[in-house]
DNA sequence: TCGATATATATCGCTCCTATATATATCGGC
DNA sequence: GCCGATATATATAGGAGCGATATATATCGA
């Protein structure tokens, strides 16, 4: 499931240009399983119009710079189609978070705290991103993805606040280890 | 965070070969938030190797191929101590299962019924990996990283086990549409 | 008018990942 | 005794992707 196939989805909801799409990656539905940058973007939109799975238009705008809006093709769609279609690999987490919480035993007491509480915000703020988008009308695996995402973001945060003080009993601990000259 | 990185992690567990390092990305605890395949490690062996942060010991065994054993040095530690000091990146999820089951109004009713099945018997494997684990005498955040992993992995089953009917009443009313002739 | 922010596109260079190749040894089945 | 499957073990080539950076236009508040 490359980029180029990722694009090409984003492009059945409807045209848009390599800025909106990234948006849809930082903001929309999708930025709940999958994530791209201009890096990745751009040289996708390019091969994928190469490929003539989507067409490309230049819009001329006014009080904002001009932009390129592609739209799927029916090749286009009929390529994402057969892209599903394959067995989905494994889910893939990468969190530099929990790696951090992982091996806090080996860091100063104060960074792990910081640590914590900044990605207990990061999932509040996600949360309240998700809950705010209206899933009236929308067929029912939009929903159930919807609804996954809502649910998990709940879940980390009930345990995060339910479990403050595994973490940070031990970092109380180091702090008087380190007032009274016993700690690292 | 790179590779070189998680590896010098690793290592601060214990001395491991290329090989024991890639089980422990697969089914130890490093699994729940990140991911490395051969390709990976093993040139960031060398690179770790060439810096003087590991030391590489050739091992002959009998019964088996001979592997080549790498431990942590101090200046390896240290280098490990500043990259988890670093403020992390946010979370990147990559999970095709769910953009198959976003985009479930594109395909065959079957086929997002197998993804899905597929999907929650995964999350049940996972579950009873991290539950065969034991932390008795793990430092905090360990502890904390684990229960992390087995309350979001519970919290994915039970959704999927409540939201079912959100895939399937659909994926039925399609294969009725499909017998009358008014599907797809 | 200056700096910050938002919109918009593009590319370089490095990292990483998939696929593949190579080798040794065990175990079960035929 | 041999064949295929599986586990242990290392390595690399080629391509995909990502972070950083460059470039440009326009708005808005200080």
């Amino acid at each position: 499931m490359d980029i180029k196939t990722l694009c090409l989805g984003i492009l059945t909801l409807g045209e848009a240009s390599g800025y909106e799409l990234k948006k849809h990656f930082e903001d929309g539905p999708i930025s709940q399983f999958h994530h791209a940058g201009f890096g990745s973007i751009y040289p996708a939109l390019g091969k994928l119009h190469d490929e003539g799975l989507v067409t490309r238009s230049e819009m001329v705008q006014d009080g904002r710079p001009d932009k390129k809006v592609y739209a799927i093709t029916s090749r286009g769609l009929e390529t994402f189609r057969q892209a599903l279609a394959k067995p989905p690999a494994a889910d893939k987490i990468r969190s530099e978070c929990l790696l951090i919480l992982f091996f806090e035993h080996l860091l100063e007491a104060g960074h792990s705290r910081h640590v914590f509480e900044e990605y207990l915000a990061s999932y509040h703020r996600l949360l309240a991103c998700v809950e705010a988008r209206d899933m009236s009308g929308m067929p029912p695996g939009r929903r159930f993805v919807h609804g996954f995402g809502m649910t998990i973001y709940r879940a980390i945060i009930a345990y995060m606040e339910d479990n403050r003080g595994l973490l940070l009993e031990d970092a109380e601990a180091s702090d008087s280890a380190l007032k009274t000259g016993t700690g690292q």
